[in-house]
Order: C-alpha cells, then sequence, then structure tokens
DNA sequence: GTCCTATTGGACACCGGTGTCATGCAGCAT
DNA sequence: ATGCTGCATGACACCGGTGTCCAATAGGAC
C-alpha cells in the first residue's frame, strides 16, 4: 500500500528492499553486494549483481550518509586565489570524481576572518564531508590541518612545497621552475633583472623568490635590494611594482613576475612607459594562464600542471577509500615547465 | 551507553533526542521548533530555542535528506561558457546560500553527448538535489527544463532572454544592450561596421546578432552579409575571423566582437597586421572579462551583472522554500551597461 | 458540573541504508 | 553418531530526523 505513485515520477524510485525481495534474499546480503563483502557466496553475489544491473538501482546516498556517519562529498575550500587557478583545479578533481558516486562541493572562505576555523569546521562536520582538498593559500594553514585530523576528516593539501606527508600532499616544485626560468634569462644574456615577488604569507611566493636568488646565486650575480619588488598578485599591483624598477637606473633588462597577472601589469606598464618589450624589456611570468596569449607580445610563463595535480589530489582523497594500497600511487610531486613565448629576448647592447 | 566518545572528537555530536531530553519534551516537538510549526506554545517555543541555542545544536542534514527524500544542495550545470563566467556565477550564487543550510554542488556536462539528459537525472535524483542553476547554453534546452519539471527539481535558468517563467528566469537583456553599444559606434562616426558572432545554438549569440543589426536598421545602414563573421567565442576564432573581415576592401572601421575572448582576438590580429586600434580600427567586445583592462589598449565592452544574476537565481531557489511570497521578488532581468575604454575612436577621415 | 471542541504534545512508524550478532548448515576430526 | 569449526545468510536495532495520528489538556457553552 501506499506504493502506487509508480506512474507519477519517472523513477520507480527502487530502494534495497525491492532488490531483497526480487532477489529472494535478505537486505543486508544486497549491502553486501554492493559494499563488496568477501564473505559472499559467488552465486549470491551473481544472482544479486544481476538483479542489480537489470534495474538499475542506485543506493541512495542520503541513506548511506545517515547510516554511515559519512557522506560521499569532497569539498573544496579555497581563499581568493586567481580564478583561472580555481577553475582549473575544478576541472582535475572533477575529472577524478567523473563516474564515482562522489559529488564535489565547493566553499570560499575568508582567511583573514577569525571564523574560517569555526566556519570549515562546522562545513565539514555538519555535511560530513568525505574528504577535502585545500587550495593555497589555505592549504599553507598547518592548524586547519590539524583541526581536520582531529574531525577525522581527510584532506589534500596544494601547495608549492611538500608542507606535510606525501598522502596529504600534492605539490609543484615551484622554486625550481623559477630557478630555471631565470637560468633562461642569465643565458640570454641578462643581468639586471628585476622580481616581482608575491604577496608575505603565501608559500608559493617564498618559493618563488628563493629560486630566483638561487639562479642568481649560481650565476654569481649580485641582486641588491631595489631590484626586488612587493606584489600582491593582482595586475594592479604588477602595474605599480613595475613602476619602481623602472625608475632604477640602470634599469632592469628584464623581470620575473611571480605570476602571469603581475607579468601582464609589467607589460601594460612598460607599453605606458613606451619601453618596448621585448627589445628593452623581457618578461617571464608563472602559472601560464590563457592571459598569456591574448596579450602582445605573447608572455613567457612556467606552466605548472594544475589540472592534473587537482585529479592526483582528488584521487588521492577517494584511493584512501578503496583502500587498495596499490592504487594509491598518486605523485605528490609535479615539475612544471618553461614556456617560451616572444616577451623574451636578448637584452639590447647597451 | 555507548556515548562515552565524548572527549574523543571535538563535536559532542548533539542529536535532536539530546535536546529534547535537556528540554524535557518529545523529539517531535524539537522538530517542530526547528521547522517553525505554528502550532506550538510560546513557552515551550522559547524553551527548547533557548537550549538549542545555548547547545549550538544543527540538525543532522544527512537525517533530513533521508526523511525529507530532499536535500538542502544547490546543484550548477553548465557546459563549457567561458570561465570568468562561471567563477562570477559561483560568487553570486554562493553569496546568497551564505549563511544558509545549503551548499552548493558543480556539475559540468557535456551538452554533446547523447546522455547529458539522464546524467543530469541522475544527479538529481540520486542527489535528490534541492534544485539547480542552468547556466547557458544548457540552460536554453527546454527539454531539459521538462525533465527537471518532471523529477521535481526546482530550477533557474540565465540566459540572455526570457525564456520561461520569471521564476525560472533571470535573464540580461543582450540585445538592447549590444544595440546600445552599436548605436554608440555609430554616434563615433563609423558607418562600415564588422560583427563577429557567436556559435550558431546559443541564444546569447542570436540575441546579441540582432541587437546589432537593429541598431544598423535604425540608423539606416545597411549590412552587407560580408561584414558578419561567424566565431565559436573563443580568442582562436576571434582572430581567425577578424583576418577574414581584414581582408575586405573598404575595411569595416569597427568591429563588435559577441565576447571580449574573441575581441582580444581581433585586437591580436589588428597588432599583428599593424593596424592600430583605436586609430584605424574600433573595438567592442561583450562580457567585461578581467582580460579587457589587461590588454593593451583596454577594450571597451558590455558589462553585465553577472555575480547579481547569479545571487538572484539561487535566491529565487531559495526563496521557493522560505515560501513567503512576498520575499520572492528577485527581479527576472538584468539590464547592462557599456563600458568605455579606449579601444573606440571615432574613424580616421579616409 | 458536564460535554464538546480547539490546541498542544507525544508515540510510533518510516525514510533507506549499515553494524552486530545469531542462526543454519556443511565439512571435518573424534 | 557426536561435537566442533567456519562460512554464508538473516533478523533486528540503529543512524537522526519527519509525518501521521491519537491522547491529554484547557477553555468555552450549556
Amino acid at each position: 500500500m501506499a506504493k502506487q505513485n509508480q506512474d507519477e515520477g519517472q523513477a520507480p524510485k527502487l530502494t534495497i528492499n525491492d532488490i531483497a525481495r526480487m532477489a529472494d534474499v535478505s537486505k543486508k546480503t544486497v549491502s553486501r553486494v554492493i559494499n563488496r563483502s568477501p564473505l559472499l557466496n559467488r552465486e549470491t553475489r551473481d544472482k544479486v549483481e544481476a538483479i542489480i544491473r537489470e534495474t538499475g538501482y542506485v543506493p541512495n546516498p542520503q541513506a548511506r550518509a545517515l547510516a554511515l556517519g559519512r557522506n560521499f562529498l569532497i569539498g573544496l575550500v579555497y581563499d581568493n586565489p586567481n580564478a583561472q587557478m580555481i577553475l582549473s583545479m575544478q576541472r582535475g578533481i572533477l575529472e577524478a570524481l567523473h563516474g564515482t558516486e562522489f559529488e564535489l562541493v565547493i566553499r570560499p572562505v575568508d582567511r583573514g576572518s577569525n571564523l574560517v576555523m569555526d566556519d570549515i569546521r562546522g562545513f565539514v562536520t555538519r555535511q560530513r564531508l568525505f574528504g577535502v582538498v585545500l587550495l593555497p593559500p589555505m592549504s599553507e594553514n598547518d592548524a586547519l590541518a590539524r583541526m581536520l585530523d582531529e574531525q577525522g576528516c581527510r584532506y589534500v593539501r596544494m601547495g608549492s612545497a611538500v608542507l606535510d606527508d606525501p598522502e596529504h600532499m600534492v605539490a609543484s616544485n615551484d622554486k625550481e621552475a623559477v630557478a630555471d626560468a631565470v637560468r633562461y634569462l642569465i643565458a640570454q644574456g641578462h643581468r639586471r633583472i628585476g622580481l616581482i615577488a608575491g604577496p608575505h604569507g603565501f608559500r608559493s611566493a617564498q618559493e618563488r623568490r628563493e629560486g630566483f636568488e638561487q639562479a642568481l646565486t649560481e650565476a654569481g650575480i649580485s641582486l641588491p635590494r631595489s631590484l626586488i619588488a612587493d606584489g600582491q598578485y593582482t595586475f594592479e599591483s604588477g602595474l605599480s611594482a613595475s613602476e619602481s624598477l623602472f625608475d632604477l637606473t640602470p634599469r632592469p633588462t628584464a623581470i620575473f613576475a611571480s605570476n602571469d597577472e603581475m607579468a601582464a601589469g609589467v607589460l601594460y606598464a612598460a607599453r605606458m612607459r613606451g619601453i618596448a618589450v621585448p627589445e628593452e624589456l623581457s618578461i617571464i611570468g608563472f602559472d601560464d594562464t590563457p592571459l598569456t596569449t591574448r596579450v602582445w607580445p605573447p608572455l613567457s610563463t612556467v606552466r605548472w600542471p594544475i589540472v592534473a595535480m587537482g585529479r592526483a589530489a582528488a584521487l588521492k582523497l577517494i584511493g584512501t577509500a578503496i583502500g587498495e594500497g596499490s592504487e594509491v600511487n598518486e605523485p605528490s610531486m609535479f615539475s612544471s615547465t618553461l614556456i617560451r613565448r616572444a616577451s623574451v629576448a636578448p637584452p639590447a647592447i647597451s
């Protein structure tokens, strides 16, 4: 009785009870089949699986979540970082989640607020999240990682350096990548190279700066403090930071900007000052956002595999679910590539 | 018994039973308080509410979802459209959802696949979604809207024209906005104006084209077919489409590109041909993405209030939940603004 | 004071899964 | 034949809420 609404909705709304009845077994046995319990008779399993396949039955996630105390949701926690990165990350994670029972819930937070911690705790505990992916700079917060651990919430941190156990970390080697980029500038003949650094408190900013300094040190090039300008990873900050570099005499012949937005700012500022790129100024950015190929000249940059890293992060999370130890072999470290475009040339003979 | 794990996890994991016991009422009464049932004694309500406040109790969403057959999740369904738009939309929706019990689940789909429909159906029925927001071009699919209706899933469609009841629609008036932009070009003295149209099958492309044609018609300017080039809303398509316009004699003195990506392509192509912008060619795009201010010269464009529209869409969805008819007054139509930047100037005297 | 009705609160089943433990049964040593 | 062991399965409670329906209580009409 009270089951006559077969015709109303499109979906027959099968439950585990229906399957159990059809297979003439208990619902618990069906549950065992779904969860691949090893202590099942082969015949029984086949019989139930056949019926599940025929009927297209899918277990109700809400009921599972309630019974298990854990949802099949992955959270993506981020603060502001650049739009392209968030989107690429989403894409990578979703690729990994595609075809699984997991869904992605996104959660921007305000790292400045003193409620972030409570906010995130509420988020993961209320929703009984299966796990979360943390994007920088949230991923650099050790207290946050500790809290998630206490809450029994899995997590993977994206970063520019390995800050945690490999199982919790997906990182790109920014330092080495930047060092490579700067070595390239040096090989082109540049000696006065400016840096537009990222904001304090961002690990990526620190790593990139260290890579920059390292390459210069290797080459025995001294680095006066004046060649380093502070930026905020925004176009505007790149614009104003480059002004201070342009005012130097002699002017730097090349500038490494810690991300593409700021590199675009440098290019824009150069254009306003009538400084020809790349003839009078070479520029390299970081991220390989689409922007780099929309401006003129196209910007050389460092490409890091965001989508692949997002995919790896998600696989790490759900891999620990499947628990097949051998499967959880997602790498923790990804390497970046220098992309050479027209914004770099040898310096003019001065 | 079996409740001694108070100290292990951070969270005491309060349930409705705990609250009921503390308030010395039945769990059903607590449930009534939570759901603001009107037939409750004022004293009882106050007593229970006080305890809820003190303890910080929050109902378990999984249990609610199971019992209600409906989850407190909003889905965002989109195909490919441009990254900036997706992100701004997410931002708007999340702003509206902030502080509510709703979370946002994102779901990219492939509109080309013949499984989209099943995919989305599975998504909304399995997760028992409260409602979904559809981004163009998915939002233009009437069959999809019908299916969602059948599944009892609320939805709001984002679009460039009103395609549905206002309660299901949040639209920008692209046609009029483009007409305005083109009128501006005409007022500047342009007569040979090229159009780079968007892809067939996108309503926004059609609306923008109609707006373009309308402005020319109003001004009594004829529009030879050769002045219209097909684009795909991508930078590359803008690049190649503009080539064909540049080959015309006489060359158009202005081009309206149906989005910013393509406008950037026009700018890039002009640069490669040595055509000066805006002296020899004016350009207007559409969307007001950050890109427009990163290139040189900055692009004039049409700004539509994506974030506000996203917010409105979400409020429409959850407004129907609260059911307070007067609250659901989110507008369905948003207007756009012409943003004037350096990419437009009067045509050179020829 | 009695009866009727409206209001308020509670008992209970239910949503659809999973965990625990008991049970049935076959295979083996004794 | 008996008892023990181990495997496959089932019965039942439980996760934490909500809907239904009924009981208790209070207030008003008579």
